[in-house]
DNA sequence: CCAGAGGTACGATGCAAGTCGTACCTGAGA
DNA sequence: TCTCAGGTACGACTTGCATCGTACCTCTGG
C-alpha cells in the first residue's frame, strides 16, 4: 500500500502507471535531468523551470510520484525530488536507460 | 516520412508515441502475445480475441502501427500483424523485455 | 454469384488528462 | 512580525482517448 505522500513500493509498481507517467515529454524531462544528476540528487520542483503553471507542476509531481520514478520529501520549506534509480532498475531494467538516451526534444 | 500504411521508419520511431501505445493494458497484451511467439509471427487483428468492439480493435492496432510498433500487410482478405523485434531492439534497446516480463493483468 | 467474415471509416459519447487561475498554507528571511 | 517564495487544493475548461454502432468495402468459400 502506498504510503501517506502516495508512494508506491518496489512491488506495487505497475508498468501501465509507469509509461503513462512517462508518456508526457514534461515528465520525461525530469526524469532526464534527474537522472543526468549525480545518484541522489535532490531538486525542488520549481527547479526545473517546467513551461506551466505552478498548479500543473504539482500535477505532474504527483504523477511522477504515484507511479513511483520518484519519491518526495518535505524539507523546510519545499519538497525534494530524488529519482528511485535503484527501485526503477530493480523493477524496469533498463527503462531508465531508454529515457535517459532519448535525446532533447 | 511514414508509407501509406503508416508504418515510421526505424528513424522516425520516437519515445512518446511509443510509451503512449504501451501505456493500454490491451495493446500491452498484443505486443507480449506476439513477442512470445517465434520471431515473424503474424496473426490477423481478430485472432486476439481483445474484449472489445471492432472498431476498437481497428483503433487499437493504428495506435500500435503508428508507432511502429507492429506491422501489418494486407494477406488476402485479412491484415496480418507481425512485431517489429529488430526494428524496436535498435532503436529502444530492452523495452520489449520490459513489456515481456510483465505478468498476465 | 452470394453470403459472410475480416477490417476500415465515420460520427457520437463519456471520461480522463493537461492546463490554468485563485485561494490558501507553511517555512525562510529581512 | 511580515512578507514572499515554494507547494498544494479546488474548481473549471478543453482536448484527447477509448469506446461503440453503423455503414461500407473486399476477399474467400460454398
Amino acid at each position: 500500500m502506498p504510503d501517506d505522500e502516495g508512494h508506491p513500493t518496489v512491488e506495487e509498481m505497475r508498468l501501465g502507471p509507469v509509461l503513462a507517467a512517462l508518456a508526457d515529454p514534461l515528465r520525461r524531462r525530469v526524469v532526464r535531468e534527474l537522472a543526468a544528476a549525480p545518484d541522489g540528487t535532490a531538486r525542488t520542483c520549481s527547479s526545473f523551470a517546467l513551461p506551466v503553471s505552478k498548479a500543473t507542476v504539482t500535477h505532474h509531481f504527483r504523477a511522477l510520484r504515484e507511479a513511483g520514478l520518484i519519491q518526495q520529501v518535505a524539507r523546510g520549506n519545499s519538497r525534494m525530488a530524488t529519482l528511485r534509480r535503484a527501485d526503477l532498475e530493480q523493477r524496469f531494467p533498463g527503462l531508465l536507460g531508454i529515457v535517459t538516451a532519448e535525446p532533447e526534444e
